[in-house]
DNA sequence: GTCCGTTTCAAACACCTGTTGCAAACGATA
DNA sequence: TATCGTTTGCAACAGGTGTTTGAAACGGAC
């Protein structure tokens, strides 16, 4: 008859509730990994080193507890990311550039990377708690892309620059949602050999070749010997 | 103490083994919606009319009958996509464009639609069956586009030409990967305004264009009212 | 019909799941 | 110290899970 306690309203920063981000850390370690019907709650509780009871005194049940963990590992990934350069004052092309290599930056070594691959998980099967992760994680990265896409491409229709756009992120997550089946495919020293910065590298190239920008930067088969 | 029947040695297309088709047919189906621990093995019986038992009869377990699953599931899309057209005549401009086209197609509209969820389900989150869906249904495919970018760009350097491979199948992956959160963010409207033949050609014109083999098709802003 | 291997069925099994009650322990305040 | 609200721990619950049993039904071969 004790209502667990409510959240809203705590300073942020605060190391209050402790028990509450331990059950949170441990349910994103475990969710990441096995998803959401295939972790149990006493591995997440067994991994937090609490009780059983903890889940249902603090969230109240598996599920509720499983949205708090998605939302929990995007605002830490939003906030991680927060902190990124600030490149408003420079032309379209140097921000599609920094853009490439900032998505490429952030999901190749992320501060926290079971959050990422929380994330990556609820976007590839989506379930009630994806919403509220597209909405204040994805959709503001989307913006931000075709505002820049809209600066570079001004007279390009609408549904093309939108496929333009998906042929830069979809470039970008192919390394993240295809890399196991890359290395087996291609063996794990091929696949670890495309390193975060020749990725970047290949992906603005190839985007740029592809816009016509090329006179900004060397297409990728003028200069055959590039790495 | 009887043993299951061994399929190994059956006459492939006969109608032999109904029941034991049914199962996983079922199982294909619930497999692809729920995958493998949200799946329940009285669901898949109930769907395919038949008693409990006969899953521990026909393949000793549910593990074993996600394997075999994934194996049929797998097999019946190479079947359904080997059929395909013969370029091997083409120049391989040609055929990377035939390339590209027929990949966006087979995911596009699959014959069966729950064995390419299934594939793809079983791609994002490897399982024990992984490995024997990407050696027979993945590599063909791979090894089919990398002979041709081998044709294509003789002088790139391994990496660099995978890195392009990605580039390929990255952008035509996203449209299947990514569908549900493309509708999030764009609404259902714009995101079904790209047609397969749309996005064909935006990928085909993309990637030439990148290649520097613009000659042959109209870059994308050259022409800048184009669709 | 009788036999035989094969397949299906209903029922139950042992186990694990998420969830809950209740008592004990805690920590601050007076 | 005593008291309060808060949190944790133990044990158990009801329900669902995959799995198995043994008997019944099927379908040909003789």
């Amino acid at each position: 008859m004790i209502g667990p306690p409510d959240v809203t309203d705590l300073p942020p920063d605060a190391k209050i509730n402790e028990p509450r981000l331990r059950l949170l850390l441990a349910a994103e370690s475990v969710f990441a990994r096995k998803g959401f019907d295939g972790a149990t709650v006493r591995d997440i509780c067994d991994r937090a080193g609490m009780n059983i009871a903890a889940i249902n005194y603090h969230f109240g049940d598996k599920e509720r507890l499983y949205i708090e963990t998605v939302r929990h590992a995007h605002s830490c990934s939003v906030a991680d990311a927060g902190p990124a350069l600030d490149h408003s004052g420079l032309p379209p092309a140097e921000r599609l550039r920094a853009f490439i290599a900032g998505m490429l930056r952030n999901m190749d070594a992320p501060v926290r990377p079971e959050s990422m691959q929380l994330l990556m998980r609820e976007l590839s099967q989506p379930s009630p708690a994806t919403i509220s992760v597209v909405e204040d994680f994805i959709r503001p990265m989307a913006m931000g892309l075709f505002a820049i896409l809209a600066e570079l491409l001004p007279e390009m229709p609408d549904r093309q620059r939108l496929m333009v756009g998906f042929s830069v992120v979809g470039q970008c997550l192919y390394y993240r949602q295809n890399r196991t089946v890359s290395t087996l495919l291609f063996g794990a020293a091929a696949v670890d050999a495309l390193t975060l910065d020749a990725v970047t590298e290949h992906i603005t190239r190839f985007t740029f070749a592809a816009l016509g920008l090329a006179g900004d930067y060397p297409s990728v088969v003028r200069r055959e010997g590039a790495v």
